[in-house]
DNA sequence: ACCGGCGAAGTTAGCGCTAACACTAGCGCC
DNA sequence: GGCGCTAGTGTTAGCGCTAACTTCGCCGGT
């Protein structure tokens, strides 16, 4: 048994005396300190330091014990004191729009699978669509010092640029692919995504094609200029087969909308909603109405969603690869924050066509 | 137009000479610091902290100068900082199972309703239902030192407990309701929920009723408790109608299952499944080989999500208060944190039968 | 005048950790 | 036998902030 006898106790327990500087052990927390371990192993708190965070610095032998006592008191270090101390955080900040959304939920996995075994550690935020409130929240997080951040889209205020421009922290946005020669970013073209699910709509023969769109989601509208650009270049384009409205999307938005289009508002032979969860209730709801599906009306959504395989008829979609930007970005953001420069700062993950029985 | 001009720039600006001790502003990390904003401001740093910590503190002109020359100079409060100098984190741990499942999710947002106005941030944990997982993650949050912690259930491993022990850190356990006096708790009975649901399968006639259950989520084993007692009430219990499997819930799985029970592996009129998730993959399946929902075989499901309502038929469920019990278990954690004891440790938030066209 | 009291600022001393350097052996080498 | 070298450990000096005092000035009451 080694000595633990601290110093003894300043007479009044509560008002602690500024009398000694050396401290027995624990701080006001009660937590053993890196000093404690130290102490206890006989050695310096450096060693104790580096046999945490810089194994290869320390004998093998000597940092087995150090881990040993550590454990043995219940050392946890303290990651406040490591992150002011070395100007690191190991913390990165993710901003997503939604987490009801899978899409983000996904993703999200994708950057954690990358991130964790690092040791980073993310900060989600979450800004309902809004820029103003990724704003909020940015600045919020900003005071983690993150060693990176990441964000979704480009659709961002003033502000953000502004915080993003005068941070050195390494960026990378995600889903959407920036132009912007000094922005990483990954994602796949939600254009592009839009732009083919309407050539197929159109190889099929279906000639009066709408689109349902959510206004929330600047990722929809990207989508409605593709398949804007797809009629046009058929020559079927009308404005009037678009329907577009500003609640967020669900399923109970989608059979609504499925009505509106049915009950006579968009005539058309085809819909196709700008993501799944619209479509699915879109499905539901001509279940529900006795419409026939693709007979009657053909119905098409966006991003392959795990129940869009079941639904009755299956969906037609366009799975986005989401788990992979999630990935992918993490990874990108990864080399910056390590110093290096990925190949590429723009990396297009591309899109893929599923064609099932609903169209 | 106030003066925006700064001290001039150090001669040489990449490497900063070991010189004067006192820097002109700005750390290695090129941030401005409470001091640089102390200086042009005039006052000391402890005003500054006043004026963003402790409002009533400073007076307000001088507080509203000194958040604008915080504001033109960028200035943003190191967290780190403020954690060790403070020993509050303003961090609060929450680790939960799974984020694809949405029950967790909108647990998540209750929490965040309550926890984000009063300043604190979240670190999300996902044990992915391994209470080994769970504990590496608390240990990895720890380096934070949360002011508190929500756990999901009551199934963590005994070091997790040890470390909870140890802790003085306030603890709310969501989901689950626990005996253990010295746990705060907030949930419903799961129990109750399997009791409940199968109460009313008996008493629409049904005398096969089965159970198919996940075995990773111990809730769904409480559950399955719960059926089992009321069918034993009934004398109608046969262990052979419990179909358990151990992968994770999805709707392939529920078809799956689906199909082994049609197939005649389990003699059954009714099907109980552990989750909506499950339920409404058999009802998919259903409609796919044609099995006629209810008359067949009667399904009911747990949790009431969203999609629940719109299958066809639309899905028997037990509507679970997931998004109040993170609003409940976040209000409970916050008194605890501010030192007020909650007059309740165990916060029962009750289950809601939902009747619909599949039983 | 004097005192107490209060509101509003400042001073001092760390919080627990790590960067950067300093040191000490012990080794091989010409 | 002194040199450089490396591996392993220690010393020092903060990181940026805030708790806990201390100080200052002003007020009213007696």
């Amino acid at each position: 048994m080694t000595n633990r006898r601290p110093d003894p106790p300043a007479p009044s327990p509560s008002a602690a005396s500024p009398g000694k500087p050396r401290k027995p052990r624990s701080s006001r927390t009660g937590r053993a300190t890196m000093a404690d371990v130290a102490e206890r192993a006989g050695v310096s708190a450096i060693t104790v330091s580096r046999a945490f965070k810089r194994p290869e610095l320390v004998a093998p032998d000597l940092r087995t014990r150090i881990l040993e006592v550590a454990q043995g008191m219940g050392y946890v270090p303290n990651q406040a004191a490591s992150a002011l101390a070395s100007a690191r955080s190991m913390t990165v900040a993710v901003l997503i729009p939604s987490m009801t959304n899978t899409v983000f939920v996904e993703t999200l996995a994708g950057i954690h699978d990358v991130l964790h075994p690092r040791g980073y550690q993310l900060l989600i935020g979450v800004s309902h669509y809004s820029p103003v409130e990724e704003e909020r929240l940015l600045r919020a997080y900003l005071q983690f010092q993150p060693d990176g951040i990441l964000l979704t889209g480009n659709d961002h205020t003033d502000a953000t640029q502004t915080y993003l421009a005068a941070l050195r922290s390494p960026t990378v946005h995600m889903m959407e692919l920036l132009d912007d020669p000094d922005c990483y970013s990954v994602g796949c073209s939600q254009f592009e995504g839009g732009h083919l699910m309407t050539r197929h709509l159109l190889e099929r023969g279906y000639r009066r094609i709408g689109f349902a769109a959510v206004q929330l989601d600047p990722r929809t509208l990207a989508r409605l200029d593709g398949y804007r650009q797809a009629l046009r270049e058929a020559g079927l384009y009308d404005p009037r087969r678009v329907l577009q409205v500003p609640e967020p999307s669900s399923l109970s938005l989608g059979a609504a909308m499925l009505d509106r289009i049915v009950d006579g508002e968009v005539d058309c032979d085809a819909m196709f909603f700008c993501n799944d969860d619209l479509a699915q209730g879109a499905l539901f709801q001509c279940q529900r109405r006795g419409v026939r599906v693709p007979e009657q009306l053909a119905i098409a959504g966006f991003n392959d969603l795990a129940a869009s395989a079941w639904t009755t008829p299956a969906l037609t979609t366009v799975a986005t690869p989401r788990y992979e930007i999630g990935h992918e970005s993490a990874a990108m953001l990864l080399a910056l924050m390590e110093g290096h420069s990925p190949a590429n700062r723009r990396l297009d993950l591309g899109l893929r066509f599923v064609g099932r029985d609903s169209t």
